[in-house]
DNA sequence: CCTTTTGTACCGAACGTTCGGTTCGATATC
DNA sequence: GATATCGAACCGAACGTTCGGTACAAAAGG
C-alpha cells in the first residue's frame, strides 16, 4: 500500500528563500545540486533527496542531466573546482598584497563554508564509493589548493620546503575544522582554521 | 545487559583472507564490521558490502544484529568510543609524564588509523543521514577527545583557554589530515597531525 | 561408547521496499 | 512555439530484512 500524502507541494520550494520555479541556466541546477552533494554524500544524496532538496521532479532532473547521478555528481565537482579556481586557487597565486589575497579567500571561504555550517564536497567524497569513481578530481583539486597556498606563503617570505608544509597544513586544518564544528555545531574550530592563512603576518 | 569487558583489541579477525571466518565473539564481529563503517560511511556500507568485506552473508549479520544496520552502526560507535577512552582519552589525561602519554597516543593513532590509509568514524558519519542518527554520539565523542587533549596542554604548562584552543586546534588537524593523506594516497599531512600533539615540547 | 539433544554460528532463498533510471503526455513559462 | 517542469507510470537491480534450514561443537542420556 503506497499512501502518499502529497498535500503540500510547496513545502520543499521554502529553502534558500528563493521560491524558484524555473531554472534559467544549466549552472544554476548544479549550482543547486551541489550542496545537497555536500551535506549528503554520493551515496545519501539519492535522487528522491536531490529532487526533493532542490525542489525538483526526478523527472526534472534527467532533462538537464541525462546521463542521471553520476553526471550530476561529475558537474558538481567540475563546478566547485572551477569556482575554487577562480575565487581560491588563482587569488592565493596572484600578485596581489597577500595580506589582501588573505582577506579575499578568508572572505569567499567563509562564505562558501557557510561559517562551518555545511560540509566540504572534497571530504563528502573522501569515502569509498565515491573515491572509486571521483579520486583523481579530489587529489587533483586538493593539489591544487595545496599549491595556491604554498605560493602564498613563499611570496611571503618562506621557503619552498616550509611554505608547501603550511599549506598542506593549513588545507588540513580547514577540512578538520570543518568536521569538527559540523559534528559540534559550532564554527569555532572552522574560524580558527581559516584564520591559520594568516600565520605568517606581522602580528 | 551486556557489560562490556573491552580487554583490549585482541584477535582482529581475517579480514582479507576471505576465509570461513567463525566468530568467537560479537565485540570480533563488531571490530570486523567498524573499519567497513569508517571505509563506506553509514550508506555506503550496505549490507552486501558490508558482508561481502567481512565474508558473513546478510542473514548472518541478523544473527549478531538482530535490530539490524542502525544497531551494527551503534555498536561500531560504541566500541570505537570505548576503544579511545581506553587508549586515548584516559592516556591523554592520565599523571604520567605528558612525552609518555604523547608517545603512546600517537603510537596508538598510527596503527588506528593505518597511518592515515583508514578514515575516521566521526567523519565519515559527519554525512547528513548518519548525523541525523548519531549526532550526539559523534558531539560526544570530539568533545571527549578535545577535553582530554586539552588536560595534557595544562599539564604542560598551557592556560585554560590556550590549552583548550590547542586541543581543538589538534584534534580539527588529525581529522583535515586524514582527509588530505586520504585523497593523495600520501600518510604525510596524517602524520604532521598527528605530530601536532607534541607542540609544546622543549626541543 | 554411542547416541541424542541442545546451542550457536552461519547459509541461501526469498520478502517487500527503494534505488537509479526511463518514458511520455500534460502544463506552465518565457 | 520553444523550453522547462510536472506527474505518473514503469523497469531491473539493489536495498534492508525475514525465515527455514544446515554445520558442528559441547553437553546430556542410554
Amino acid at each position: 500500500m503506497t499512501e502518499k500524502a502529497q498535500t503540500g507541494t510547496e513545502g520543499t520550494a521554502a529553502k534558500k528563500g528563493r521560491s524558484r520555479t524555473r531554472f534559467a541556466s544549466r549552472d544554476e541546477v548544479i549550482a543547486s545540486v551541489l550542496p545537497v552533494f555536500r551535506k549528503y554524500g554520493l551515496d545519501g544524496a539519492t535522487l528522491s533527496v536531490l529532487s526533493e532538496e532542490i525542489g525538483l521532479q526526478r523527472s526534472s532532473l534527467y532533462h538537464h542531466f541525462p546521463e542521471g547521478k553520476e553526471q550530476m555528481a561529475a558537474a558538481c565537482l567540475e563546478q566547485a573546482g572551477a569556482q575554487f579556481k577562480a575565487q581560491v586557487f588563482d587569488v592565493l597565486a596572484s600578485n596581489e598584497d597577500p595580506q589582501v589575497r588573505i582577506r579575499k579567500v578568508t572572505e569567499t571561504l567563509r562564505r562558501y563554508y557557510e561559517d562551518g555550517r555545511l560540509g566540504c564536497l572534497l571530504a563528502a567524497f573522501a569515502l569509498e564509493n565515491s573515491r572509486a569513481r571521483f579520486g583523481p578530481q579530489l587529489d587533483r583539486g586538493l593539489r591544487d589548493w595545496i599549491a595556491a597556498a604554498a605560493k602564498l606563503f613563499r611570496d611571503q617570505g618562506q621557503g619552498e620546503g616550509a611554505a608547501l608544509e603550511a599549506a598542506e597544513e593549513v588545507v588540513s586544518a580547514i577540512q578538520g575544522g570543518l568536521i569538527v564544528s559540523l559534528c559540534l555545531g559550532s564554527n569555532r574550530a572552522f574560524l580558527r582554521a581559516v584564520g591559520q592563512l594568516d600565520r605568517f603576518s606581522d602580528r
